[in-house]
RNA sequence: GGGUCGGUGCCCGAGUGGUUAAUGGGGGCGGACUGUAAAUCCGCUGGCUCUGCCUACGUUGGUUCAAAUCCAACCCGGCCCA
């Protein structure tokens, strides 16, 4: 028995999968069911420490979407009880304790952010499920049970524990309930599959410890690659601000895949699109160019990919020719300052990509400048301190490095 | 709890009383170049109402004209012992 094309599309890892005990594999498991008339249960677990979803973490949802096709049952599990408790591993960077109601904002906006990914309303495909409903039940005893099924031996063989514990850092008692907790809500929503990324092969074989040790048949474990991110060397990160954040603009989206480092062009083919990379063209160029729309498209549809793709090509192609139909975001200028006095160039670039493109300083944004960053039109601005009026701002495009455009607008 | 070593900017890591916003490397960002890539070269890399001012070397207080550097207490971590 062999798996379908679209369950085997970029796997990493598939657990259980013996040759020689083939009831035990997924695609029996898949057959039982089906003849059974039952759809599968496919766990994914998401943790709302942060509210913004990336690239990197979509190919885990493209998966899980692809069970939902295929009539299976998507369990959506938001850690709302395990963000809570904080990971006070890293003291140094102090992470602020979430609250109840930080926690259950994030959560929302995750799943806002999946509405274009998952599918929400066929009845029966998704069901979401916060982990507080069993985890804040649980008492004393039953956690001193959870922890009886695993042994220190074991937690120290997990990847994470051992570089950490060999190279003498620290590792706080309760990190070892992480896997456990996790490993019960596999048996909480008597999950079939857990879907995760290769670093959590550790947790959600643990999920099938103790669904074995709760009388349940233990999940499988699904594995998927982790995103390499836009520099094309570290996995993609937001504390490595190498992401593309789904709550970005396409121009911006656009830009940055079509910026991507050569290496993984095609790994961002197999995990981001549903495309034959047989197909796409062979001029790495042209490949990247392909790769960028399609994953935009995947994101906001295939006219405004279009558009973003002419619109980078515009802009960074011919810098100083018209930019009048280019399309690009706007930024009221009105919104931001009250003009009676004209605008320092150094304030104008703060307060216009301060949000999107990390200028997170006016002196950063005086180094930039001088640096020869900021283009208004095309034109190259290097005075910090050279004064705008909005009237000669209107309409133009402010353009700081290659990355991120604005059309200023009063 | 005892002993011991240690806590410096995004990371690693110099610096043991005075040109120290703090050597160097990594990473990041920008410019040139290019394929909007890689490689290479150059620049930047605490904040602000920027020829100046402010805040920074675990925390708080102290000594001193002057402290990341000396003293005290405290907090946190590694290792050894319990």
């Amino acid at each position: 028995m062999t798996l379908p094309s679209w369950l085997q599309r970029g796997l990493a890892d598939l657990f259980p999968d013996a040759v020689d005990a083939p009831h035990q594999t997924l695609a029996t498991r898949l057959a039982v069911a089906q003849q059974a008339g039952r759809p599968l249960r496919v766990k994914l677990g998401i943790d709302p420490t942060a509210s913004a979803i990336h690239l990197g973490h979509t190919i885990l949802y493209r998966k899980l979407r692809a069970f939902q096709e295929a009539g299976h049952t998507a369990v959506v599990i938001i850690g709302d009880f395990t963000a809570q408790i904080g990971d006070p591993t890293d003291k140094s960077t102090t992470r602020p304790q979430l609250t109840a109601e930080q926690v259950e904002a994030n959560g929302q906006t995750y799943l806002d952010q999946l509405r274009p990914i998952l599918d929400f309303t066929t009845p029966g495909r998704l069901e979401i499920r916060r982990n507080s409903e069993w985890l804040a039940q649980l008492q004393l005893p039953q956690v001193i049970g959870l922890l009886g099924t695993a042994t220190v031996g074991q937690m120290l063989a997990k990847e994470d524990f051992a570089n950490r514990y060999g190279r003498g850092a620290p590792i706080a008692l309760h990190e070892f309930l992480y896997p456990l907790l996790q490993g019960y809500d596999s048996v909480m929503v008597k999950a079939d599959v857990e879907l995760g990324g290769t670093d959590q092969k550790f947790n959600v074989a643990m999920g099938r410890d103790l669904q074995r040790h709760f009388g349940q048949p233990p999940q499988f474990g699904l594995l998927m690659p982790i995103l390499t991110g836009i520099d094309g060397v570290q996995k993609m990160s937001k504390s490595l601000g190498n992401t593309i954040a789904l709550q970005e603009d396409p121009i911006t989206i656009y830009s940055k895949l079509e910026k991507v480092a050569d290496a993984v062009v095609d790994d961002y083919i197999t995990l981001l699109t549903n495309l034959d990379p047989a197909t796409m063209p062979q001029d790495p160029r042209q490949r990247q160019r392909a790769m960028a729309l399609a994953v935009t498209a995947s994101l906001h549809g295939r006219e405004a990919a279009e558009q973003a793709q002419a619109a980078a090509a515009t802009l960074v192609m011919t810098p100083s020719s018209s930019t009048a139909n280019v399309d690009v975001p706007e930024v009221n200028l009105g919104a931001l300052w009250n003009w009676s006095t004209p605008i320092p160039a150094y304030q104008l670039a703060h307060g216009v990509f301060k949000a999107t493109a990390g200028l997170k300083s006016t002196s950063e944004a005086r180094r930039r400048i001088q640096g020869g960053a900021l283009r208004l039109d095309g034109e190259k601005i290097l005075n910090p301190q050279a004064p705008f009026a909005k009237e000669e701002l209107d309409g133009k495009v402010l353009q700081l490095g290659k990355k991120a455009f604005y059309r200023l607008v009063v």
